[in-house]
DNA sequence: TTGACGATGATACTGAGTCTCAATATCTTT
DNA sequence: AAAGATATTGAGACTCAGTATCATCGTCAA
């Protein structure tokens, strides 16, 4: 993400809170730095982590308590993988509906956008009597990679 | 699930235990039972209190040992909807590789299948380097019923 | 019947996420 | 600048699905 996109997400979250009658505190002028300064995918702990790095007085209630917010405003999306805790995307703005292939090898995580598939996505849910809120495609698959190095299956991780 | 389907999920589920040398408890009989005899999805918990009814022996650990059993076999398949909790859909074997609408107003479910769904993801899978090992779509909406009544965003529940 | 060992229930534990509440920070009004 | 209204905070108790532990029990083969 190009540094003047980072700081129009940061821009815009604080619009956000201003239209939400939300007020601009330290702390979460600490979290939403960290948030997007990175490109990668976070989980709340992390953040928790890397906002203390910027703000020691950052708290774990606070974290929990922001990143509603941040999802609310759509510039950051929740993606619930299956494991026990969420994984949030900084980068949503810039690429909405995007869906996922993971590496069940090696954890590798893949981003995608298919206009075909939401054409097809629409179609379905119209034909059962339902409109389309939102969606997430996850498709857990092994890469060429894993293949090269022969079956690893999550050796040596 | 007619009847027949029924005994044969159980009698493929008691099969599958022998062949890995796993005992047939009347503990397990109860959950097997227990699971094959509803075409509901449900939750470990659930599952826990209807094998009670047949069992009053069958404890919570024993469940949540007999899961990963189940699923292992093929006969049941393992969801997560984002929620704290995972659901479990007992009638899998029948129809695998399908996928789900959720009404976000009265938590209705709705399952489909699609060949061009899955055709779809088996191209753009392998155009960036994956084979495809399983998949899972997730179609949050609002459903008509819904829409007749107004929008009720859950008031009311 | 006995022995090997897989399976069990009770219960302690884990860990992500939520709730509570007294104290504090922010913004507005004056 | 001070005060008042109230949104926000951190600490820590709590929740709850799921896991781990361990002594005891049940199953099956010999």
């Amino acid at each position: 993400m190009a540094d003047q996109e980072r700081s129009a997400a940061k821009e815009k979250f604080l619009n956000f809170l201003e239209q939400k009658n939300l007020r601009i505190t330290n702390q979460r002028r600490a979290i939403v730095e960290t948030v997007f300064s990175t490109d990668q995918h976070f989980t709340a702990e992390q953040l928790l982590e890397w906002s203390r790095e910027r703000d020691s007085s950052v708290s774990r209630a606070t974290v929990y308590r922001t990143l509603p917010l941040l999802t609310e405003s759509g510039l950051v999306h929740e993606m619930d993988f299956g494991k026990d805790y969420k994984i949030y995307d900084p980068n949503y703005a810039d690429h909405p509906n995007h869906n996922h292939i993971i590496c069940d090898d090696c954890d590798k995580i893949v981003e995608f956008e298919s206009e075909r598939l939401e054409t097809l996505e629409n179609e379905i849910s119209q034909n059962l009597g339902f409109t389309v809120k939102s969606q997430q495609l996850r498709i857990n698959a092994s890469c060429e990679d894993m293949k090269k190095l022969g079956a690893c299956n999550k050796k040596g991780h």
